[in-house]
DNA sequence: GGGAATAAGTTGACGCTTCAACTTCTTATC
DNA sequence: GATAAGAAGTTGAAGCGTCAACTTATTCCC
């Protein structure tokens, strides 16, 4: 298992080749992409804030939810479900169940917690997701030709891949290995 | 385990096009695509945040004063070129200013402010940059093929079109035709 | 030329996410 | 079976973004 999250730092001595930016056509790519990634998702929240009175992210807690055998999945799991960290899943959680869209329940496992949809959410979920799936469709799946949309998906798997070990798992689950060697001086 | 696009209990009055969720081909590329609009950005701020103590956002901000004649540029152009609102800019700009990145000063047309990128602020920019678009390498352009490339740059700037004047425009430019036919009070 | 409407920025409050610290429970090891 | 290590969750504080309200400057327009 490497776990090379942590690049050389390398305060001293610098190979040239180490400080290049984009090349030219990496640069107008990455513009792009830029413009994607930072547009859409707030594109998203904004929509179902306005329209359902929900983040896009507790959208997507519940329709994971609503989609499980009893409605009911481990906290541990959902967080990973949802690409949430475990602290911010606690927190939405919370805030679900104030609103009596979802329950906490003891899970059998060890010091499992299950998330639990109720039958307030799931009715909001269902009546939130056509509406909110045909803002998507406008947004994305109208604007792409079917080939795109395919480009589309099997780029993102890919560099999914990358994301999932390397920096956001790193999110998700504890690093357990980061010794807090503080800089001794 | 089956998928129940349509939920089985339905309430109120149906119209059958309107309630659609996903289509099974829709909904897996959103599955790969809701991913990296998550992981990606967060992977970026984190790394940045680490290693060069600045936000994705304020990294942008002043990428874009380092490429600009005279490393300056008013407010409200800014906020368009970095994707975000002018809020938000305005917020970014006061807290830049204190690091002693970036300075503000009066535009010649108008109300006009403009943001200015100081020695200390080129500096800092100049530095994170490697490090920064090193880890963008390691996670998306190492990750593709060259044509993937291509068309990843190509389906976001189809997407980026929809984006720009759709939704997030109504962010970053304030609807004035907002009629707020406030109540009397 | 004097208001009204608009454009550009700023500000403060509120809500959400992150981070680190903490609690509990389970498992390994001797 | 006791103690240590790790896994799963929770919590509070701090920082950032959004929203609405506000301030100033500019333009329109008879």
């Amino acid at each position: 298992m490497k776990r090379q999250l942590i690049p050389e730092r390398n305060p001293g001595p610098r190979t040239p080749q180490q400080l290049r930016w984009l090349s030219h056509r990496e640069w107008s790519a990455w513009l792009q992409l830029l413009g994607t990634i930072t547009l859409l998702p707030a594109a998203l929240d904004s929509q179902l804030q306005r329209e359902a009175g929900m983040s896009h992210f507790e959208f997507a807690v519940m329709v994971v939810l609503s989609r499980q055998p009893g409605r009911s999945l481990q906290l541990k799991d959902l967080a990973v479900v949802a690409n949430g960290s475990l602290s911010r899943l606690s927190h939405v959680i919370s805030r679900l169940e104030q609103q009596g869209w979802v329950r906490r329940t003891r899970g059998i496992k060890g010091r499992a917690t299950n998330a639990e949809l109720t039958n307030k959410g799931y009715q909001k979920v269902m009546a939130a997701g056509p509406i909110h799936f045909q803002e998507v469709r406008r947004l994305v799946f109208d604007v792409l030709t079917p080939d795109e949309v395919t480009a589309l998906e099997h780029v993102s798997a890919r560099l999914n891949v990358g994301l999932l070990d390397g920096i956001s798992l790193g999110t998700l689950v504890r690093r357990t290995r980061q010794r807090s060697t503080r800089r001794s001086s």
